[in-house]
DNA sequence: CAAAGATTGTCAGTATGCTGTCAATCTCAA
DNA sequence: TTGAGATTGACAGCATACTGACAATCTTTG
């Protein structure tokens, strides 16, 4: 009795696998967000930090990475870039040494506000060759993915528990 | 008559943003294959050039590029690391000096049949928390809006077309 | 054939994204 | 209170990803 043959060795099945699609649609998404807000100069990523700190104003950067599924690693350099920009400061904690405390300057608060637009169009555009009903349908299915998955990538924190401390004294 | 007010400014916002979820699943995606794939040191994207090569041996870098959606200037580098492991090789193309053909040596085309099976296990596991008929639908929309969407991202050659000259001579 | 234009692989530069490590600092238990 | 252990921000190192530029080469056109 023969086992099962070999899954044949083809890129149809690549372009078939959720790996594939993810990451294609990542690129697309990327692509088209920075084609929509080029007149900004802010990336994704930059994005998301600016609106998790106009969030939790106060926030340090281990958290702030828990909260934007961001390695902690890779969010320094981010955080200069946005110093540099002058969108972002860093006050060091009173009551800890070690944590600096994140604020939006003024022009951090302001690119937001402006950028706001622009960011809601690309985030349309993505899924506009959709029908709605399909759209919804697939960001249901993929908010439960992630959710679901939320342990799988290397994140320290779900976003609740990593803001437990701002609801005290804040 | 005032317009409509701003949206408000949220961290739920981005959670339930398309633009967040692709990101998040393509880092979910990456995570589950390395974690499946460990024993084999190789990453998707290096996998995904494999691939490729074993479908269409002695393909050129630009081609090759195109058919596995990756850009030109980075796939440098991917395909170094592959020489160095000896899983590829590169031969000058006899009727253009500029064109180097990729091949797959004993060895690469030995480590691609070894990593399928743990292959096939990453990608079932990302869709793993879905019900069947949900990872079909989810696969679907996916496959969609993928390729409604294949002109955005600067891809230059869709695959067919990037590989129009693998046809005339065998 | 020669000049204009396109293509190929490569490089520099910037920005994610990850693992692992480290010193400084804080916390908690003995 | 002191020492073990955890946390924080920083760094080194690797691997994507992208833009833009470049010399070498090929193709097309006059």
């Amino acid at each position: 009795m023969p086992s099962k043959p070999p899954p044949p060795i083809t890129m149809d099945a690549v372009y078939a696998a959720p790996g594939y699609l993810f990451r294609r649609m990542q690129q697309i998404a990327v692509s088209i967000f920075m084609e929509e807000c080029k007149a900004f100069d802010l990336t994704p990523v930059q994005y998301g930090a600016l609106i998790a700190i106009h969030t939790h104003p106060g926030i340090d950067a281990t958290r702030l990475s828990a909260v934007i599924a961001f390695d902690r690693s890779t969010l320094g350099s981010v955080i200069e870039r946005l110093q540099a920009k002058d969108y972002i400061e860093r006050k060091p904690a009173p009551e800890d040494k070690r944590i600096k405390l994140l604020y939006l300057t003024k022009p951090g608060a302001a690119i937001l506000r402006e950028i706001i637009p622009a960011v809601e169009r690309a985030q349309a555009r993505m899924l506009e060759p959709l029908k709605p009903t399909e759209r919804k349908t697939l960001m249901g299915l993929l908010v439960q993915l992630v959710d679901l998955n939320n342990e799988v990538s290397r994140v320290p924190l779900r976003a609740e528990d990593a803001l437990e401390h701002l609801g005290k004294g804040g």
